[in-house]
DNA sequence: AAGGCGTGGAA
DNA sequence: TTTCCAAGCCT
């Protein structure tokens, strides 16, 4: 039975030798809890914006223990303007689960990390392969494109990952666990720098020769409408106006201060609702606010 | 399963 | 200026 894609991935690994960025959660130095920490800061988040705020968390929280020793509102807190803050309540969550259930220490089956809270397919299967050096399919929105592209022929995948696009992952990963691992960090950097989403840099990509998507012109993308997010006006602006009140107040906070952060008041209504039923926010006694 | 959830840089 | 995008998760 041949594998005719099977010719990318020795190119591939060939090109990430060379080309791979030196970031601390790869590498000899790089613990568990290190790449776990990177996994949940770069969900939806560039490389570059997080790079500083990983290295204050770890310094600060070196261990999965130490974080779970504070209160998860400093989580909040150190996770500063790197957006959709949900994930310093969960990654803090994950870390007391952790201490709590496992011993400590990141676990290294899939089973087990996508039970914890915040991690879902790709982040389970890139700590498992990333972390504990675990054979798994890692589908990110990296690795997808790049086998749109180079297999199906197409600019963009799918909305969601469907059963032949896994199955495509899956025939392509290495046999032997550490190839494996390689070969999917290779992909996702081919996918971050070469096979980018706008203005892909084709003469630097190391299977331009044999992409389907070059071989047929480089069509456009033709498929339904991917949606775009509104930012000016949304609750989560709004959301995101309270939240930074409260991240640089050093206690809690009166109603005026966060009254101030917004001026229609059913929406400021609302997303303070919503920022208190997600616990983000908490409200004491008192009537003043502050983070969990 | 489609939509909600932050943020800031690039073009 | 506006639009689009960046290693997803959850409901």
């Amino acid at each position: 039975m041949s594998r005719p894609s099977s010719d990318l991935v020795d190119p591939i690994l060939a090109w990430y030798d060379e080309h791979a960025r030196d970031l601390p959660w790869r590498g000899n130095g790089a613990t568990p809890w290190s790449v776990m920490v990177s996994e949940f800061m770069l969900q939806q988040t560039p490389v570059v914006r997080v790079l500083p705020v990983h290295a204050t968390w770890l310094e600060r929280w070196p261990t999965p223990a130490a974080l779970a020793a504070e209160s998860s509102g400093e989580a909040v807190r150190a996770w500063g303007r790197l957006g959709y803050p949900r994930r310093a309540l969960r990654l803090h969550a994950a870390a007391v689960a952790i201490t709590e259930q496992h011993g400590g220490e990141v676990p290294d089956s899939y089973d087990e990390l996508i039970a914890l809270p915040g991690v879902g397919d790709y982040t389970a299967a890139a700590i498992a392969s990333f972390a504990h050096g675990r054979r798994q399919v890692v589908l990110d929105t990296n690795v997808r494109r790049v086998l749109a592209r180079a297999v199906s022929g197409v600019e963009f995948p799918a909305r969601s990952v469907n059963r032949a696009e896994r199955d495509l992952a899956a025939d392509l990963l290495p046999g032997d666990a550490p190839t494996a691992a390689t070969w999917s960090v290779a992909v996702m950097e081919l996918g971050a720098l070469v096979c980018t989403a706008a203005r892909p840099q084709c003469p630097a990509c190391p299977v331009s020769d044999q992409c389907r998507w070059q071989a047929a012109g480089a069509p456009p993308y033709d498929g339904p409408p991917r949606p775009v997010q509104a930012w000016a006006g949304t609750d989560r602006q709004c959301r995101g106006r309270i939240l930074a009140v409260l991240r640089d107040a050093p206690g809690s906070v009166d109603r005026a201060r966060l009254d101030a952060a917004w001026d229609e008041p059913v929406q400021r209504e609302r997303a303070l609702a919503s920022l208190l039923t997600d616990g983000l926010l908490v409200l004491d006694d008192d009537g003043r606010y502050r983070l969990p």
